[in-house]
Formats: structure tokens, C-alpha cells, sequence
DNA sequence: CGGTTCGTTGAGGCCCATCAATCTATGTGG
DNA sequence: CCACATAGATTGATGGGCCTCAACGAACCG
């Protein structure tokens, strides 16, 4: 267990590693950069967290690991989690589980990035932040950490856009900004512009098994034309 | 086994789901789409993929499924590979493997539709593509069955964007197109634009991206004596 | 040969990046 | 306690990259 300091580069892009990082307190990030020096933030880590799940089959990270805020920070060597998961077949499904969960994740934010405005992006991302976190308190309010350039490194944006478009919010009444916090004020307003679904992320709870309805009348197989391919 | 036609929807936007698509032939494309219709390619799916591969432990699809060309597409219930996966300790691991390249490649498109230019993403796209079929020519030409609007639905861009980047690309001697395919005549020059890395999918000289067909004896169990290479 | 799909081209405009300056809050050392 | 430094938020001006709309050409096909 460690505490690290705000900026504290965890992990460098690009570089061997045998340990895991779980974070247990404050904020960190994954991010990547281009040659050229522009950051892209990939997640955003918090409580509970592993900065590099992925480390469990590659050998090199393919992004960085920095934190956002003072935050603390176990290390694990990977030789352990092997070990266990080698014991316990349940594990081994976790991780998969996660892994599968960080997809869907980053699906989503790449149909933000790619097809959403700034505002749309915000919108989302508050709303993500919140369903997410679910520390927000009776009024729809929780901690936010991150400068507003961390939040367009998360949104393919510049700070001042951030700037310029939590105004924007912010004069529609739709959320309240102040002291490393957020208040989301309507939430379903905020849902309608971000095009959220508050259940993208646990869609249907805990992985479950087989079921009757049968799909396949959806697809139907066309008769050979002949094609070959 | 079926084969099916050029714009046939495998799967819908959300559906549930109990059956696995393998794509054998042709080209395929998960995709998303916001609630005003714009349409985000999230995966191209060629011969080996998986188009559904998260249904091992999701009940609903987070995207749609779409053939982009004629294609040949394996189904499978679901049940099937849930039993394989229970008897054999493999398999879990080689679809863990899969999630997480997977999740590589999400986060590298991420990084692209974030930061990067018409020119850079479109440049991208043609090396990653060239790398990951590995069915380029002698001369760096491969087939290439996608119209300019799916490559654009795949950068996050318009057609009428592509289009116009392409002539760019084209006029600056770097790729040569025609006949549903494309030719790399300066691969390091589009490599440098794009902010590619040729190796950033073989993290570590893994042999290749492995294809479901040959999944198998392309994994490596992970050995526990911590890294060497 | 008309219909359809896809590629191509042009004109106009908006969104967002860029650059740069100012303002505020916080912290630090003398 | 104040002068100073620094980080982050805010604001303005300007320009460019990409979208939008719209039309036309080209290839394919029943």
C-alpha cells in the first residue's frame, strides 16, 4: 500500500511490467498519447479499480498510468494473481467479467468521441460519473477531482471547451459546479441531451445463463447463390 | 453455416441474445448508433471473428451486428460453448485473451477518434488494416470491401470527409486505390502520419491476433516465472 | 434503359482548436 | 502578514477542419 501524490506517474506507456495496481482511494487514469503529445484518457480509475487488468496476459502496457488526484494505491506482483487464478476457477471469470465490462465501457465512449458534440460528451459523462460512482448524496451531488483538463482529456477536447460548455450547462440549470464537486440538478434532462442509459453498464445484473426465447428467426439464412468466398 | 448478403442485420441494437455469430467469411462490423441516427462502427469483423464475443457473459448486446459484404457466418446456442468452457480450462483463458486484445484495439481507436485528424485517422486505418490482414500482396495491396461511407462510420467521420482525405492521401503518392482494394505504395510514410505502431496489437511478438478458427495452439499459457523477453 | 448505389465535387457555415490574456484561489517563504 | 509564484478557471479573438446540403458523374444491374 502506497499513497501517491497528485500527478504521480504510475505506470509509463509503453513499459514492462510484473505488478498490478489496484487503486483504493482518490482518482488515477489510463491514457495514451500521440507522437505529437496530445493525451487521450482512456478510464478513469477509482476505489476498487485495477489501473492494468490487462497486465494479466500481456507483458507490456499499451497505455500509461497516472494519478489524478492524491490517491492510494496497492501493488501486487503479478506472479500471485496467476497463482490464484490457477487455484480458483471463479477468478479467472471475474477478470474476464471485468474485462468484458472495460469493453463496453470504452464502446461507449468511442460513440461519444466519434459522433457526439462537446455538450453531448459532458452531458454523458456527468451522467456516467454519477450512475457510476453512485456516491452522489440526495441531491445528485458528488466529488469530482478532475480540472477541467483532465475532463477534456477524457473527451477528446481542450480545456476551454470544457470551460465553455459547462457554462453552457450550468446556465440551463441543468447541473451546479463547485468546490471539487458536481451537482447534477436534472438529471433526466442531462440523460436526453448525453443520450445515456443509466443501464448500459449492468445491463441485466449478474451474468446469467441459459434462456428459453429463441432469436435465431431473426437471422435467416440465405440459400447458396453461388457466392464463395 | 449461412451465407448472407451485403447490409444484412445479424444482430439488432440491444437485442438479447443465445447464440454466438462467428464470422468465416466476407467482412462484418459491430456498430452503435446515437439517438439521432448517427451510426459508430466499433469493430470489422473478418474471417475468425467473433461478433458477439461479450454474449459469454452478457444477455443483451450493447450493439448491433451487420454484414458490410456478402459473408458467411457460423451460429452457434450459446449453451454449447458455455459447456465447452466448463470442461476445458483453456478456453476461458483463450476468450479472456481475445476480450483483452479486443479492448487494445478499442482503446487505439479511442486515441484515434479523440486525437487525431481526418488525415491521421484515415492513415491509421489503412496500416492497421494492412498489419492485421496480413493478406497484403507482394505489391501492399488488399482487398478492401468497404465503401467510403462505412469507413467513415468506422473514424468517426462523414463519407464526403473520406472521400475528399483519401484524394489527399492519394495525391501525396502514399496509397493507390480502386477495384475494392488498396494499395500502401509508402508504408513507413502512412505509418508515421498515422501515429502507427505496426507491433501494437503483437504486444511482444505474440504471433498474431489469434482467429477463433485457429485459437487453440495460438494461445500461450502465461508462464509464472515473471517476464523474461 | 431507368433505377440504385457509390464516388466526387462545390458552396457555405458551424463547431471547436489555437493563442493569449486576465482573474482567482492556494500555497510558500521572507 | 504580504509579496510572489503557481495552478486552474475564465474570457476574447481568430482561424481551420469538418459537417451539411446539394448536385452530378460513374458503375452496376434487372
Amino acid at each position: 500500500m502506497a499513497i501517491g501524490q497528485t500527478g504521480q506517474e504510475l505506470m509509463r506507456e509503453g513499459e514492462p511490467t510484473d505488478h498490478f495496481h489496484i487503486v483504493s482511494g482518490g482518482w488515477a487514469c489510463r491514457y495514451k498519447t500521440t507522437r505529437d503529445g496530445a493525451r487521450q484518457i482512456m478510464a478513469l480509475l477509482v476505489h476498487g479499480d485495477i489501473a492494468n487488468l490487462d497486465s494479466f496476459l500481456f507483458d507490456r502496457l499499451t497505455y500509461g498510468v497516472r494519478l489524478v488526484s492524491a490517491a492510494e494505491v496497492l501493488t501486487n506482483p503479478r506472479d500471485r494473481l496467476l497463482a490464484l487464478a490457477d487455484q480458483h476457477a471463479g477468478m479467472i471469470k471475474t477478470l474476464t467479467w471485468l474485462a468484458f465490462a472495460e469493453n463496453a465501457i470504452l464502446s461507449q465512449w468511442a460513440l461519444c468521441l466519434g459522433r457526439q458534440s462537446a455538450k453531448q460528451r459532458l452531458a454523458h459523462l456527468f451522467c456516467e460519473l454519477s450512475v457510476w460512482l453512485d456516491s452522489a448524496d440526495s441531491h445528485g451531488r458528488f466529488d469530482l477531482p478532475l480540472t477541467q483538463e483532465h475532463i477534456a482529456g477524457v473527451l477528446g477536447l481542450t480545456s476551454v471547451r470544457v470551460n465553455r460548455t459547462s457554462q453552457q450547462l450550468r446556465a440551463e440549470g441543468l447541473i451546479e459546479t463547485g468546490n471539487c464537486a458536481v451537482t447534477i440538478v436534472k438529471m433526466d434532462a442531462l440523460c436526453r441531451i448525453g443520450d445515456f442509459k443509466p443501464s448500459y453498464l449492468h445491463d441485466d445484473g449478474d451474468p446469467a445463463y441459459p434462456r428459453a426465447t429463441r432469436r435465431d428467426d431473426r437471422y435467416q439464412p440465405v440459400p447458396h447463390t453461388g457466392l464463395s468466398l
